[in-house]
This record gives structure tokens, C-alpha cells and sequence, in this order.
DNA sequence: GCCATTTAGTCAATATGATTTACTATCATT
DNA sequence: AATGATAGTAAATCATATTGACTAAATGGC
């Protein structure tokens, strides 16, 4: 890295910068998982997949829609084409019938094992390079960030 | 915060977070613009507006399209659209008359500001929340995930 | 138990945004 | 001057998201 570079970095803003590293686990992950075939999975899918991946097994579609912050109506779509090329089914939940829940298939659990493989791999190099300190650092900073979101949004909810 | 939300957040994934992390940004910045009547922001406007304000006047449509990630056709109209509403104005680069170079426009400037405003509202509040040390480590991992890409695309780029 | 309200999701139409393919203009090299 | 590379445009198409109107199921008074 040249002095220039250093320089400018210095500059780069809180947002980009979290755009541009986003997109070095989500290029990692897309390269990933088309080299292993599964090429025709949607933008947004790569967070149902990965979400789906790990916790729960069960997840409802309204969860989908306040995490990806899209509409109802575009989750919906996403589900229906994640269900179409085969990762994922749906069914509905005894316990509240207007509710669907969503699963991964074997072949949706295969794709989210290989992204998690990229996700890792990242993961390691990462921690190679900066310490387990700053990395610890950082996810506090983003989970303070996400909270101040959820804070945000508990306010909204009171004052309408 | 209860203490099952400390477990699942414990298990959210780097990708996941620095996803949920951007938007708190975004969103506090779009808001802040919209109540100013800058309400005719198109998605990535924003990081070509916040792009301009800091660092280079004009900015070759080329930095964009590597910045963004995304066709240099769609940069070209992600252009045309904040030419049209009046944030940007076009030129040839006299020096390259292939180039374009790109300026904020009275307005856009304007529109930066309120931007800049709201974000480093938001990098405020964090700072207070985490501490500087926290914050400090966190740009520096942050940084070392771009780097990370850009080592990358200099390996493709000598391999192709 | 029944009606009103709320909640979860669908359907259809439209809008927005990005990609693909093909092209023009300018520049750099020999 | 000719060749190849680079910067951007044009038009068509595709993918994804939004809007507005709707249905089905659940909840909460009364």
C-alpha cells in the first residue's frame, strides 16, 4: 500500500466503508458457491440461507422481512423463488395458521454449509492479519451499531 | 437487552452484521435527507453524494464504477438520474476527452452536508456507546477486509 | 359466542435498477 | 497511418422491490 493510499484511507466514512467490506465476504461467498454449481441463488438469499444456516431451523417469514428490511411482498417473492430453485420449503405452522415457517433443504442445508466454509475462510485470514483483539473490538462496535437500531425503532413504535 | 438476545447476538455472522450495521447509517442519513426534501435519492446516490463531499472535486466515472461494484452502464445512469434531479453536473475531462469527470452541483453539496451531518451523528453516538479504542480497532479491521479485496483483484487481474 | 380489529401473507401491476450485447469516440503504440 | 485498448453510450431485457387492494386466521372486548 502506497503513503497515498494510506492517506486516503484515512478519509474512507463509516458507511463505505462497511458497504466495501460487506462485500468481501458476500464476493466470497458468491464465488463460493458458484464454483460448487449453485449459481442461481438470489442476491438476498445469501442472508436467508446463512440465517437459516445456524440457530434456529424453523424461521418465520415476517423475521425474514424486519432482518433484510424489504417489504413483505418482496420476502415473499424471495421465499417463493429460494422454494422454486430448491433450497428451501414451506410450510405452514400448526400453531398460528396464518404463519409460515421456512426451512432449508438438504440441498439449501448443502449451500449454506459451503458458504459458511467461505464465510470462515474469510474469517481466519482476517483474524491473521488484524489479532483476535481488534476483532473482538470490532463486533462490539457493530453490535452497538445494531442496537441503536433496535433502539430507534422501540421509539418509533411508542411515539405512533 | 435480554439475555437470550446476548446469546443469538453472540452467533451473528460477520456478513449478516456488517449488512444490519450499514444500514443504521443509511437509514439516519436518508431520513435526515428526506426531511430536508432531498427525497429523490436514488440507492447508491448516497455513496456517490458522500463520495464527492470528502476528498476529489470531480471524480471519473471510472472510480465509481470500481467503488460500486456494479456495470459502467449502471453507473452511467446512476448518474443520469442525479444530473436529471439536479445533484451532480458532467464534464469532459479536457486532459482524457473519452473521461467524464463528475461534480457536486450547488444542490448536491447541499444535500452532502445534511448527509455528513447525520452520519457523524450517528459516529457520535457509537463513539459515546464503545469508546474510541473500540472504534479505532474497528476501522482498522474494516480496512483490512478491503485490502483484502484488492489484494484479490490485483491476483486476477495478473492471472488473467 | 360474536363482531371488530389486528396480524400474516398473497395477488397483480408497476417502477426501479442492473445486466447484456453492441456500438462510437478518443487515446496510445508502433 | 493502422491497431488495439480504454471510456463511455444506447437499447433491450431481466431481476427485484414497491404499491395498493385483498383474504384468512387469530385476538380481544363485550
Amino acid at each position: 500500500m502506497s503513503n497515498s493510499d494510506a492517506a486516503r484511507h484515512r478519509e474512507i466514512v463509516m458507511p463505505a466503508l462497511l458497504r466495501h467490506a460487506r462485500t468481501i465476504y458476500g464476493g466470497a461467498m458468491r464465488r463460493a458457491l458458484d464454483r460448487a454449481g449453485f449459481d442461481d441463488i438470489p442476491a438476498n438469499g445469501l442472508y436467508v440461507i446463512g440465517g437459516l444456516a445456524l440457530g434456529a431451523e424453523e424461521v418465520p417469514l415476517a423475521n425474514l422481512i424486519r432482518d433484510l428490511r424489504i417489504s413483505k411482498q418482496a420476502a415473499g417473492q424471495l421465499v417463493d423463488t429460494l422454494v422454486m430453485r430448491g433450497y428451501l420449503e414451506r410450510q405452514v405452522d400448526p400453531a398460528d395458521r396464518r404463519r409460515l415457517v421456512v426451512r432449508l433443504t438438504e440441498r439449501g442445508a448443502e449451500a449454506a454449509k459451503i458458504q459458511g466454509k467461505a464465510r470462515d475462510a474469510i474469517d481466519a485470514k482476517l483474524a491473521a492479519r488484524v489479532g483476535a483483539e481488534d476483532i473482538a473490538a470490532a463486533r462490539r462496535v457493530l453490535y452497538a451499531l445494531v442496537e441503536m437500531g433496535i433502539e430507534a425503532r422501540e421509539r418509533e413504535a411508542v411515539s405512533s
